[in-house]
DNA sequence: TTTGTTTATCGTAATATTGCAATATAAAAA
DNA sequence: TTTTTATATTGCAATATTACGATAAACAAA
């Protein structure tokens, strides 16, 4: 074995885990971080910003875009990322959702 | 190579990585959502609920603990499991403190 | 002490991820 | 057209994850 069983999990525990595994590499969540801070950038700036190759960089950006995390937008020679706002909130309603169901106690 | 190299990145970043990666597998979303729905319950009942052996779930329990997302308290020869409400929380802040920066439009 | 119950750990096979050099692709500039 | 600029893809080695049978550990009950 050593596949994961997704095939028995719901189409939405599949994306939800999809989503999480996107920014489960520190890499990603650095991304992620710079572009909140610049707005919008183009794949080189971040080669310059982090100690990664520029193939690494093109790779994890894919997977960002994949899931929907970050979009982009052709720019001339150059692809300008950002963050989607509509997973960001996907994911703040998610965590909100299971912090208000949770006021009942641990055992 | 084939490691990450995490080392470059900053601890903050390191430590949400994690807490993702823990989530980043549906068979531990569907541990959360179970334990969401059933308040706590022991490693047994989750067996009973997922299509995996118990040592898998062992495992993924383990996983969850390590990073704070789940807490378990002995009870006799079982362990009783629950949601830790603030490492929800955390994770709220997180994401409405993105979209909260994120009024800005993409490129 | 022996038995039953519950969970954790070990060992291992199958699979997935990470990182990058080399190379390809695509569009703008010369 | 040729060159330059920016990004993507390929191929591969190193490493990590996933799943589970077998087994161990811990504790309660008989």
């Amino acid at each position: 074995m050593g596949a994961s069983k997704s095939e028995f999990f719901s189409e939405q525990q599949n994306e939800l885990a999809s989503l999480f595994k996107a920014i489960s590499h520190p890499a990603r969540v650095a991304i992620i971080e710079y572009l909140l801070k610049v707005d919008s950038c183009i794949c080189g700036d971040i080669v310059n910003e982090l100690p990664l190759a520029q193939p690494t960089v093109s790779q994890h950006l894919k997977e960002l875009k994949n899931v929907g995390i970050i979009k982009g937008n052709i720019e001339g020679t150059a692809i300008c990322y950002c963050l989607n706002p509509e997973t960001m909130k996907k994911l703040e309603n998610y965590f909100s959702g299971i912090s208000n169901e949770l006021k009942s106690k641990c055992c």
